[in-house]
RNA sequence: GGGGAGGUAGCGAAGUGGUUAAACGCAGCAGACUGUAAAUCUGCCCUCUAAUGAGUUCGAUGGUUCGAAUCCGUCCCUCCCCA
């Protein structure tokens, strides 16, 4: 049992637990950032704890194409290949089936990707990726499944949940047949898939159980379904788990998602959003996004946010990011990162202190309000 | 003084008689980004219009032609080579 459960807001479902691997613990609610390729990119180990960071996702499809498991194995696993000393969870290659939509073949074995690199052929098997896992070392992996974009006709829904079901069985009797290659521990996490019917929803959930895993990942959202749709799967979802066990809902999100999915009882979240936005020169704020590359903040010599703790903040004006960015200099992309990642980090404390203070349910209210309220 | 090349929208650069308001790139203006094929992608980018649409353009000017950025004359201006 990998989850504490520390306390339960009383007046919502949100909860705030710990959740203990052999590279230490993480809170609950919490983010992780995306680290695909083993890095956040623009940022190093230090930047990410000096961000609150406490655990981050790496993937297990680029990974075992690049360095490939040869290397991972080498320098006894991603911990000590990319310096980060805390918890890893390593998505399984399963969102690559549905975004490398074309790249891709499925059949009751597994996927057959052409690698987006050299266009080379590699089997996944559910069985395969828990051993790539292995050699990758990451403290919670995840199960080889079958995601299909909202909305998907019930029909498809039902496959590729029926799917990822037996891909889970396949893979949680390799996970328990195997031992960890290095000298610590690993976890497993289920996918629940089955679209926006409650009905799949509901056999996906019951089905997992049946398997038994260390969490449970809520899968197949955020690609498509509107907000009010992916709330009510997630509740759905949420009122059927087990209390006893890690909740992540995988892919999301935008911080009023985020805050959507806490109150609905999720612990664990991951996004590219923070990065990648950060990135293409979108920052996040208390009072909503900015684009810093507008020419409205060229002269700006506030910092992106008044009060922020964040390095960029402590360290630069808004202007001055504004110009790297517009330089294409790899700084500007790395201070935005630095600030979107930090800010993330705290979405989720704050979260987690109103959850201890009974008051979640207002404190996401007041964070929306001045979140979207239009300023000027 | 002699010989040669050229002047196209903010810049670079296609186009050399009609489907050209004029390719493409850059710059510019905005938008998007949800388990990362993403330092990416979209849209706009002569003027007026919310849009449909209308108006004015390809150094200047005068011609040829049903029709010209594209052909001819004259002029202005750049650059290169030789003296």
């Amino acid at each position: 049992m990998i989850y504490t459960a520390q306390h339960q807001d009383t007046s919502c479902s949100a909860r705030y637990g710990i959740v203990t691997t052999a590279h230490g613990t993480f809170e609950t609610p919490a983010f992780m950032p995306v680290g695909t390729i083993g890095t956040v990119k623009t940022l190093t180990p230090q930047d990410l704890l000096d961000c609150n960071v406490q655990i981050m996702l790496s993937n297990t499809y680029h990974l075992y194409l690049r360095p490939g498991l040869e290397i991972l194995q080498h320098f006894g696993g991603l911990h000590r290949l990319n310096g980060w000393r805390g918890p890893i969870l390593t998505d399984s290659g399963g969102f690559q089936v549905y975004s490398l939509d074309e790249l891709k073949k499925i059949d009751e074995n597994g996927v057959t990707f052409k690698s987006h690199w050299d266009g080379s052929k590699h089997l996944f098997t559910p069985e395969n990726v828990v051993d790539t896992q292995r050699a990758i070392g990451s403290d919670i992996m995840m199960v080889l499944d079958y995601l299909t974009g909202n909305p998907s006709e019930f029909s498809l829904a039902d496959e590729a949940h029926q799917q990822t079901l037996r891909w889970a069985e396949r893979a949680r009797e390799q996970f328990l047949n195997t031992p960890p290659l290095y000298d610590y521990p690993q976890y497993q996490f289920g996918i629940v898939q089955g679209g926006v019917y409650d009905e799949l929803r509901a056999a996906s959930i019951e089905g997992l159980l049946k398997i038994g895993f260390d969490g449970y990942a809520i899968g197949g959202l955020a690609v498509g379904e509107s907000a009010d749709v992916r709330r009510k799967v997630t509740a759905f979802c949420t009122e059927r788990l087990p209390k006893d066990y890690p909740r992540y809902l995988m892919g999301v999100g935008k911080p009023e998602d985020i805050l959507d999915a806490i109150e609905l009882g999720v612990d664990m979240f991951d996004c590219v959003i923070p990065s990648r936005n950060g990135r293409n020169g979108s920052v996040f704020t208390r009072d909503g996004r900015l684009n810093l590359r507008n020419n409205k903040h060229k002269q700006a010599k506030l910092p992106i946010e008044e009060g922020c703790g964040c390095f960029s903040c402590q360290h630069f004006s808004l202007g001055y990011i504004h110009h790297m960015l517009r330089v294409n200099e790899m700084l500007g992309m790395r201070l935005t990162t630095l600030h979107n990642i930090f800010f993330y980090q705290q979405l989720v404390r704050e979260a987690r202190e109103a959850i201890r203070e009974n008051r979640f349910a207002t404190h996401k209210r007041e964070f929306l309000s001045r979140y979207f309220k239009e300023t000027g």
